[in-house]
DNA sequence: TATGAATGAGGATTCATTCAT
DNA sequence: GATGAATGAATCCTCATTCAT
């Protein structure tokens, strides 16, 4: 028979109401992202989310839940902007790849949300189910949206005759080996081997543009 | 009291002295690539080796130091040879490109091997040493082996004008990639979005070369 | 900052003062012979109760006092008036014991009490002092009264010269067995096992007159 | 990433192989039966084993295995004997009857297995799979032994024309109270309230002859 | 008075590591 | 050398209890 201690709640004034999921998943974001799934404990995740350990179950049944939450709700809106942009533009193409790659850059490639990638990478035979919708929802549509482009650009003369499946890739690889490598290895590294973004994406729209001209 | 039968020893006719602690790397870097360092139990190892758990601990301190193993060991000699290739080369320094290219398919790429870039990616920040150590002889030397190319193309007028260390991330990114692809998502994808990595290749270089040309 | 909705109050018309309690005990009382004390959750007992987690308190300072409540209060009345029963019975001893065993199977045997006896074999050990109240308040008095009436017997000559204590237990051993039996095992039973009460009864007290016939 | 510490295997000298399970459900029989399922604690069972928390998991897959382990091997042997008892029998019917008591005494109801009765119906609605098997194995098969005798009693024309299903109740309820009341309220009793067995059971065979009597 | 979000001690379970055999 | 039984620290998760609203 044992004795149960207190629960000093904490004051709740000036949260707004259901800030709290969304407080645990960057929480959980960013240190699934610096230790991994299985390294980071619920309690480090509490803390750092300013909630204590029980409190968590209060929004998420468990810790796999939580995982999902993080990959789940980290993709839903910067996905859907990125493609209705691609879709509403009327300008060249490779001005639209531009537009792509930058606006790709400054909404998830400079935030905590580039972690997800390494997440998934790591992750994915541990989660299928997960690894089934990340690849469904995030990685597939991307390369579609890449694709389709590139796809406009030959119909439209503005490229030559290229695999689009192929050509959307090897547009892609960069950047995302990018946000790996900074959510990894880049810690590790000499501040000399570092890439800076911005100048490899100027470099790399270059690349492209020959790669692709007629 | 009773006699206690012997460990079951396995039978070591035809097997090399020492080919032991490769045998357990090995199981160990299949598995490591699997499901990832925490998730990877040591009694799996050993199963995957034919030995049992306590004999691990004859040739490992114990769990990290078997990580390290598998890290270090992987890379040591496969790194060697691509870079005696590349310094002996006399031909062209696209054909030099395209060999090496080749040459780490067929060496890495295609085999277990191919299991590390994703597993240091996702254990980095948890072995800072071992990823310093994986940084200074694998990806650094990799690099440099690569924008040495680059230069080298340059200086005898084959390429144009580039910064050697972006082009060198610019060629390396798409194999990375599909290597980190074929260890952690591609089984969660349909096959329909799966990449031949031959067909790839080759676009890959004709990017490479349109991108270099002068 | 926001309104926040008051707790969700019951409607109280047409509740007594303070049936709350009793509305607790009475959910606590199925839940705790359902379960068992450990695996019923307050939750659970609040739910059952219509209330929310938080009222328990104002009724009961913690679980244990539920506990304790329900063992006590479910017993106050009933053997109240099973005892002045028996003493104000003016018929043969015979037909006393008959009614008493049929009473008792009225007030408590066929209602919830019924799970009373369960719940405190259950417990016993884990709440000494309330398992002497129980023995000091239900068991000896229930004994005690029984065994008066089978002294009364003796004395009228009606029964043939017996250890009333002994007689007591022998009587009232299958009246709580059925009990018992029925508030725990009897739903794992095939139905061709179970017991009807009433027909058990009329056997018993046929057992119970030929045994003290002198 | 985190420190594993020490394993200090005891000596195993003098233990004959596999008394392990049978030590931990014997030290789990008696703590069950004292506190119940929920307020036994893993470590405590340990403990009176005189093993570690994690050996448990050796032999038992959790916590619910030992519980159900504990439940069917109390009564392997012990059922088996009393029925093979029973019918090979020659003599009266009475006697047999005293035997069947007798001997169910001095094999289950003075021993640690007379917890079990208690334990089955503290639990029985939270293990209903469990709870079946005891039904099926234990009650059932006990109830049909003595109704066979009763019949026998009848058939020889030692015993009255009764119900021999009712008749088995009446015969085992007292016995069935001891042994529940010895596990639970008997320590909460004054001594002067305990039941002495030897004198009850001498009583009760006393009823039974005098009920069953033509 | 009533609520239910928040708390954190406690317990089941896992698994790296040790060591007697 | 080789084994695998034994260990116990570590971590997920539950739920009695508190208290701001």
């Amino acid at each position: 028979m044992s004795k149960r201690l207190p629960g000093r709640a904490l004051p709740r004034w000036s949260r707004r109401k259901d800030a709290r999921p969304d407080e645990i998943t960057a929480a959980a974001l960013a240190l699934f992202v610096e230790r991994g799934y299985a390294a980071t404990r619920l309690e480090d995740i509490a803390a750092r989310a300013g909630i204590s350990k029980g409190t968590l179950y209060l929004y998420f049944a468990n810790k796999e839940e939580i995982f999902k939450a993080v990959v789940r709700e980290g993709l839903v809106s910067p996905l859907a902007e990125m493609r209705e942009l691609a879709e509403r533009y009327a300008g060249s193409s490779m001005e639209l790849l531009r537009m792509l790659v930058e606006g790709w850059w400054a909404r998830i490639g400079s935030t905590p949300l580039s972690g997800l990638p390494k997440l998934m990478i790591a992750e994915a035979r541990n989660f299928p189910e997960l690894a089934r919708f990340y690849v469904d929802e995030v990685v597939e549509p991307g390369q579609r949206t890449i694709a389709r482009i590139v796809e406009r650009g030959i119909a439209r003369g503005e490229f030559r005759r290229v695999e689009p499946q192929g050509a959307a890739l090897l547009i892609a690889a960069p950047m995302l080996l990018v946000m790996l490598w900074r959510n990894s290895l880049a810690c590790c590294a000499r501040s000399s081997a570092d890439i800076d973004p911005r100048t490899l994406i100027e470099a790399h729209l270059e690349w492209v543009r020959r790669s692709l001209e007629p």
